[in-house]
DNA sequence: CCCTTATCTGAACAATGTATAGATTTTAGA
DNA sequence: TCTAAAATCTATACATTGTTCAGATAAGGG
């Protein structure tokens, strides 16, 4: 059983894959505003209209493309966790922040990646297959924020109203700075300013 | 001397300003994103190159429009603020939570003039006309933030913690709400999770 | 009244998403 | 293995878009 077929003159052997990772290409340089399908095409070495076999539209090809994102973005994050071993107080507060600090270095590393799985054409609930909860962006913060309870780091009382607050508010800063709203190195008083609030002192 | 020149059989008279009130009303209806050049000049009644007279492009003139919406928030904030008279700790607090709110009910109101604003055509720091800091709903939220500390509802040393951070959150979970990532009824609670970390009790 | 300048039109161009008909290859059944 | 059906891809076409440019039309100043 042929892993990957070879490319024919005719038949491609695996267009939809190819199309999901050149508009992945194509959108990381441009942004997804200006993936085009026919560049896309193009670069595949293959005629415009064939798209249209694997996805009715744009739309639907940008959706595969950002929804896969969302791994990406936990990969990096889980990456820069595991740098920090050990269930002590000090190292929860540290992966909270590692958390946070991941979240913004990949979006500014990836604006456009960043762009496209917030977009119109990703929305969790139009496709019942993800949900924010689920998403394991957002399971590595409810884990981290359990950590700091169970450290003492975090109040209990407080804990209920981290999970929303801490999300929003990482996800904001970021937003506004990677869209150019908001200064570049607000950031880190932005997620002190976090911290204070939630009561988790230095 | 005319207020408004009449429509001339060649001459429009006030071709800029009906470009960029057309511009809106096609935004408002359709998202910044479908604006069409074309569909702007048409409904003017006016050849689709003579757009380029006042706008050198059509990014240009997204920019006239969404720059001016900061204004039609904050005199929608303005409106709802009002409402609410006094001097006492409650009223302050009041003022918080329907500033927060009206900043929300308008993005609701108006997703597609919200998405404008915070799009990569309508950026701060590239017109330094436009400053965050002195823009009306910023500053609407540092006035309502000093009467918080004034009236003693919010502690002195949270006061510049909170300022970056309500800005964060509201701005966050609005944004997330109206693009359809976060579901509408969860921002009553964010509200209430920012009061209680900034330590606002009811 | 003429001439300069501002304003607008008409036609054109390249790029885009997408639909449809038909060509080519693969695959399954006899 | 042969053949018919299904899968896959191409060619062509169409409407729409932003934008350019040469020229037409009107307005205003001397």
């Amino acid at each position: 059983m042929p892993l990957a077929k070879v490319r024919n003159q005719y038949h491609h052997g695996d267009l939809e894959s190819a199309l999901i990772s050149t508009a992945r290409k194509l959108t990381k340089r441009n942004g997804f505003e200006n993936l085009s399908l026919r560049k896309v095409a193009e670069d595949i070495g293959v005629s415009p209209s064939a798209t249209y076999h694997y996805f009715p539209d744009r739309d639907s090809l940008l959706a595969a493309v950002g929804f896969s994102l969302f791994d990406e973005l936990a990969d990096y994050q889980e990456h820069q966790l595991a740098k920090i071993t050990g269930s002590t107080a000090k190292a929860a507060k540290d992966r909270f922040r590692s958390l946070g600090n991941s979240y913004f270095e990949w979006a500014v590393k990836e604006p456009h990646f960043f762009n496209l799985m917030f977009s119109e054409y990703c929305l969790m609930d139009a496709d019942p297959d993800h949900k924010r909860e689920d998403s394991r962006p957002y399971m590595n913060l409810t884990k981290c924020l359990d950590e700091l309870v169970s450290t003492g780091t975090l109040d209990e009382r407080m804990r209920e109203h981290s999970e929303l607050l801490s999300w929003t508010v990482v996800h904001g800063a970021t937003s506004l700075i990677v869209s150019g709203h908001l200064e570049s190195d607000g950031y880190k008083k932005i997620l002190d300013d976090l911290e204070y609030a939630l009561g988790i002192r230095k």
